[in-house]
RNA sequence: GGCCCCAUCGUCUAGUGGUUAGGACAUGGCGUUCUCAACGCUAAAAGAGGGGUUCGACUCCCCUUGGGGCCA
């Protein structure tokens, strides 16, 4: 049996502005397209949308561009860019003038803002009044080769536009409540409504699945499809990610820039997971899954459609979750790759292979791991109040240290296990309290009252470290 | 202001007319323990309000309230 033709091939996008550092609200959406590209074996595209030429900043693509790489969703086509594609808008503006589906107009500002005062006090909404939409459109063609003008769309005087939002379900609007919206700006360059149209019709973008901000654009759009004689795509609106305080999620609480939690140390494997369930949730309630099981059992009906907050404790509990499930190899690898990029350390593979069993259940995000393991690779020092900390309970603080330095100087085995055994006979045989003496041993080695193991630490840390440490503790002890 | 979207523990959510309203994060307690974690056990914690529909509503409908978005 001959199969006719591809019509049905599912074609998702992710379409972000150049306007800044690309935000999470992007990779969020950005999950979703490509996740359901993914199981209807379709495509997942990108389009870089630069024509707010005033809001354009020029590193912010490769920036959108990177952070997608970095979180692994990759897309089958683009990136494409509307700038490059301006003749493009032009001419389908003029079909639609020809087709008497949208109009030159050539109203000043001060005339619009007028307008729009003037309904503003007759409490109707602040639209454009058509004045420009009852021109002869010879006369119009004409004026437009001299004057400054924008296309407008035609928008019907009556009736209703409706859509099937796959996530929301029927939504309605009346015709008469819709503007006569600009299509082609002053500075002919396109609005945002008309390129994305011509662009998903022309790119083929059969579901277009995109933030609720954009709910009340659909009936625009749809009547953009309509008056140019296109079939329309599927639609559906996620819910926008809050704050707590339920506002938009903003920079003034925390990251929201998708590269601003690469260089706090968060896993994009975790964030993922994360964002899948802010608004979805696993048929069999699971709360850590693979982004290759998302794929699979994602399901737009499983959206919900209240705006959830972005809650950034439980981002970093699953972050830790999944920096505990990584092998000593893999954390390690991780671990050398970060400070490189973020701290400019050339960090040896091997020691990071051998540290990270020491921090893996005690970091939660890469760039802790300084605070907590700083002291492997550079020098510490303490004060006198800080080695005194612990009190000197069962003998001098100096007595213990120096007790410490000449057994474990003249240890062979260096060793997590025989280095425990040697000192906690050295406490037991002096009558000290073990726990005190080895957070005095902690400060001592490590420089912090909190740490990872004492023992793995002095194994990691070698002997050589660990004896001259003690030592120059307790020279500073000594010291008047 | 107009239009539109939304409403279960503090937070993310399960649930699709009959449930002791379940799980996860966070929080409290206990255990383990060389600090800190991690881990185990445990506690507290919820269907905004009002009307309907129904033998029966968290669940369906309407209104109110509240939150949010878009348009300028």
């Amino acid at each position: 049996m001959a199969v006719k033709s591809q019509i049905s091939t599912v074609k998702t996008r992710i379409a972000p502005s150049p306007t800044g550092a690309p935000h999470v609200g992007t990779a969020y959406v950005a999950l979703f397209n490509w996740a359901f590209a993914r199981q209807n074996k379709g495509k997942f595209l990108l389009r870089i949308e630069d024509t707010d030429r005033a809001r354009f900043v020029p590193q912010a693509e490769s920036q959108i561009l990177e952070a997608l790489n970095w979180l692994g969703l990759s897309w089958d086509e683009g990136p494409f860019r509307q700038s490059e594609r301006l003749p493009i808008y032009l001419e389908h503006a003029e079909d639609l003038i020809k087709k008497d589906h949208a109009y030159y107009c050539f109203c000043s500002e001060t005339r619009l803002e007028d307008v729009r005062q003037k309904a503003q006090k007759e409490g109707l909404p602040p639209r454009y009044d058509r004045f420009c939409r009852k021109l002869d459109p010879k006369i119009a063609a004409g004026r437009a080769k001299k004057e400054k003008f924008v296309v407008r769309l035609k928008v019907p005087e009556e009736g209703t536009t409706s859509f099937a939002d796959l996530i929301r379900g029927e939504i309605h609007f009346e015709n008469k409540v819709l503007d006569d919206q600009v299509l082609i700006k002053s500075d002919g360059y396109p609005t945002y409504h008309l390129a994305v149209v011509v662009d998903d019709h022309q790119m083929g973008v059969t579901h277009v699945l995109r933030g609720e901000e954009w709910i009340s654009s659909t009936p625009k759009h749809i009547l953009l499809y309509q008056a140019f004689g296109w079939d329309l795509p599927k639609f559906a609106h996620f819910p926008v990610l809050r704050e707590a305080s339920r506002a938009k999620l903003s920079k003034r609480h925390g990251a929201v820039g998708i590269l601003e939690f690469k260089e706090e140390g968060y896993l994009p494997e975790a964030l993922l997971n994360f964002l899948a369930l802010l608004g979805w949730s696993h048929p069999q309630g699971k709360e850590i899954f693979s982004l290759d099981d998302f794929a699979e059992k994602f399901d737009l009906r499983r959206i919900s459609t209240t705006a959830p907050v972005f809650d950034r404790e439980k981002l970093d509990w699953m972050n830790g979750e999944y920096i505990r499930q990584l092998g000593t190899r893999q954390l390690g690898i991780r671990l050398k790759e970060y400070l490189k990029e973020y701290r400019g350390m050339e960090i040896d593979p091997d020691i990071l292979e051998r540290i990270a069993p020491l921090v893996r259940e005690r970091i939660k995000k890469l760039g802790e791991l300084e605070a907590l393991a700083g002291f492997f690779f550079t020098d510490v020092a303490w004060t006198k109040e800080e080695l005194l900390g612990g009190g000197e309970s069962g003998g001098s603080a100096s007595e213990k240290l120096s007790a410490a330095a000449e057994i474990l100087e003249g240890f062979t085995v260096w060793e997590t296990k025989k280095l425990e055994e040697k000192v906690r006979g050295l406490a037991q045989e002096k009558k000290w309290e073990a726990p005190a003496l080895f957070m005095l041993l902690r400060v001592a080695v490590t420089g912090q009252t909190v740490s990872p193991p004492l023992f793995e630490c002095m194994e990691v840390l070698g002997k050589e470290k660990t004896v001259s440490r003690i030592k120059g503790a307790l020279k500073i002890l000594e010291a008047d």
